[in-house]
Order: structure tokens, then C-alpha cells, then sequence
DNA sequence: ATAGATGCAAAGGGTTTGCACTTGA
DNA sequence: TCAAGTGCAAACCCTTTGCATCTAT
């Protein structure tokens, strides 16, 4: 995947690595848009889809909202989700002061948190 | 909403507040049918929108996974997503050892915690 | 030159809506 | 009785796919 370089790539991968926010379909191909005026949607997504796999790129899943994405490599965070002004937030740092607690025999991978609430802005 | 009362309503219902786990809209027709045979895909969608509205179920948002539902008055608890069975169990308790830490000015309402791994019955 | 990438439009999959029929109160 | 509720199918959205064209190498 991704074997050639194109502008419609770059472009769209510029676009989410410099996001200070992680950014739905739509918000890509509006952003896009600007530097690219005929790129068309299904390029986004074929263009999200090699970036996912690629692990260049992460989703953030919001409960109730659009899945967004953001760069992958970031340090290990988390989300706050502003109710008032809909954004997302990146949370410095883990939540979870010890390893998650599972009943026997199940074992955790991983662990998402999101946290919701009002921002400094909207307070 | 719910004026009525029905056979297809409170099979629905019973579905979902029965089950020991969030159950998705197939989950929920598949189960419900073997009451009501004849049920409708629709009245699914309208009976658990109206359930939501009402209060009564609220939706457990899994990222990667179909939005399923569970009954609203349970003890604040967590879920435990098996990426082998992909199904979704009740993690009792919550994980969070202290208040979630937030910048200055943030106000944190509630949060979400996912846990994903594979359960007992998968290891 | 040529296989990979794009844009458009059509196809898919999941959810909602319109409508005639059914049914609870 | 008769409006709320249902089942079916069509309509809608969002995402993916097919295909002719374009383009990076």
C-alpha cells in the first residue's frame, strides 16, 4: 500500500499529522480541499485506510460522534470531550494509576478512556 | 413515546433487560423473534430509540464494534471487549482509583473506560 | 510504458422513513 | 372506533468498490 507518492497522499496525511486535534472524514477532505480542490471522498478513505494499516495513523472513537483519527505516534493519552464545544482534547498520561483489574483469566491488552465534560474554554 | 403497550415492546424490552450482557440491534431481533417471529428490523430501531428516549436503556459504544444497549439503572461499571469472542462483558466497579485528574478548568462529568483482551473462556 | 492511484458513479451495509394494514385501549 | 404501532419496502447515509482515466516511476 502507498507505493507511489502523490500529492492527494501527502497532502492528506499532512493534514492529520499537523491537526492539533484529531480530525473525522469530513474535517480531512474540507481541509484537503484547500490544497487539492478536485480530490474526492473515496480517495480519503482509501488514503485513511493505508495510513491506518500503515500504523502511520490511530482512530479515535468518541462515543456518539464520528470516528476521527490522529498520528500514531503519540505518547500513551487519552480524550476528554468537551459536551459544550464538541471538541476533543488530547489528556497528557494515563488515567489508570495501577494495571486495569479483571476477573480471572481475562486478560486486558489495552484500555481506552475518554472522559467528558466541559472545557477551560466553555466553563 | 410508548403510548401503547405491545407484544413486540415488551419482548424487546425484556430482551434487553434480561440479557447479561449489551446487546447490539441484531442481537436483539435475533432473540426477540423468538417470540414475535414476524418482527420488524424497524420497530427494533423505533422500539430502542424510544427506550433511550424514555431513559430506560442507554448505549454502550465499543470503538471498532456495532453500538449496543443495555439497561440504564445499573451500578456504575465498566466493559471488558473480548477481541477473540468480540463479546462484551460487565466489568464491575470502577477503575479509576482516584477523581480523574484534568487541567486547570477542565470539568470532568463522567467518563468511559473500554478494556479490551480476551476473556476466560478464550484463554 | 505500465501498474498504481484518482475521480466519479454505482453498489453495499446499516438505519430511518412512508404507507397501508393491524391492533390496543 | 381509530390513532398508535407494525411490517414491508423504499429512501438515506456513510463507506467501499468498479472502472475508465491519469500519472509517478
Amino acid at each position: 500500500m502507498m507505493q507511489r507518492r502523490t500529492r492527494q497522499r501527502d497532502t492528506i496525511r499532512a493534514v492529520i499529522e499537523r491537526a492539533n486535534r484529531p480530525l473525522d472524514v469530513q474535517d480531512v477532505l474540507a481541509r484537503a480541499r484547500r490544497h487539492v480542490p478536485r480530490l474526492g471522498i473515496a480517495t480519503v478513505y482509501r488514503t485513511i485506510n493505508a495510513l491506518l494499516a500503515d500504523g502511520i495513523i490511530v482512530p479515535v472513537e468518541i462515543p456518539g460522534r464520528p470516528v476521527t483519527y490522529e498520528r500514531a505516534n503519540l505518547r500513551h493519552h487519552h480524550h476528554f470531550y468537551c459536551t459544550a464545544c464538541k471538541k476533543v482534547y488530547e489528556m497528557e498520561g494515563c488515567l489508570l494509576g495501577t494495571r486495569p483489574a479483571a476477573p480471572c483469566g481475562f486478560k486486558v491488552e489495552s484500555h481506552e478512556i475518554t472522559l467528558f465534560g466541559t472545557c477551560a474554554a466553555c466553563a
